[in-house]
DNA sequence: CGGTATCCCTGAAGATACTG
DNA sequence: CAGTATCTTCAGGGATACCG
């Protein structure tokens, strides 16, 4: 997906949706939102994202309701990520995606998502992440 | 989502899922699918897809295995495009994806997905299609 | 640590023209 | 009608450097 197109919120149910978690990272961010992820770094290191992606995509949720920023801590001040009610109710989706991609995995892969704190961080170890448009080598 | 990286078909089950179903484009023409649209034209006409487009995303679903090309019509070959059972597999995520979205439309313009033939197809006459990254005005 | 700003590459997607 | 090929633009994304 490459845009978030002209339409705002109407329209087809299903594009509405992809509106909203559409870009790669999206999903695999929410899901370790519901792995209780809240920290900018927990989210770099457990999905191997790059900072400025990172920031990207959290703004984004954040604007679209789905996450929320709130501070935890002052002097420095430092926020976490936690999921809306509106995020929450995405767990259907991310959970009936990880379903199908998981009957296509070998049985040794598989790992059905938990929703738990923390369910299987060994499982994202190994994810490269999306495609990187940055340069190959330099 | 903007490529299909490095890893193929293992890693975490979200990312195998949004490999396959991940472009603009491919839940919508699998959502015209399901509803018994199987000629390129139809698809066409319903999405406002480009020609070009259109066929890049078929020849990637046929590749994936979610469709299948056969012949309908000899002189001149004409061909469909229907459900594979895997491609029927990707049911529950698409209802998952609709209903969703469905929840933040309006009331009046809900639909659920209903995967009859033809459910509802001027819902979808509406669809602005994803960010075109053509020309604005040329 | 927790980000933000900048640079640049790549792929998705539209437009258009063309073929069988 | 059913595509294919080519060109172009745009936004996603990685790398890097920098700020508080």
């Amino acid at each position: 997906m490459s845009e978030r197109p002209v339409l705002e919120d109407r329209e087809c149910p299903l594009s509405t949706t992809v509106q909203h978690v559409g870009e790669w990272w999206t999903l695999l961010i929410l899901h370790d939102a519901f792995d209780g992820y809240t920290r900018f770094d927990q989210f770099q290191e457990s999905l191997g994202i790059s900072s400025s992606m990172l920031t990207t995509r959290l703004k984004t949720l954040v604007a679209d309701g789905l996450l929320e920023r709130r501070p935890y801590q002052a002097n420095p001040v430092r926020h976490e990520y936690v999921l809306t009610g509106l995020g929450r109710s995405l767990r259907p989706v991310i959970v009936a995606l990880a379903a199908w991609g998981n009957s296509r995995l070998a049985p040794e892969e598989r790992s059905i998502f938990t929703a738990g704190p923390a369910a299987s961080p060994a499982m994202r170890d190994r994810y490269a992440g999306p495609g990187r448009g940055g340069r190959v080598s330099g």
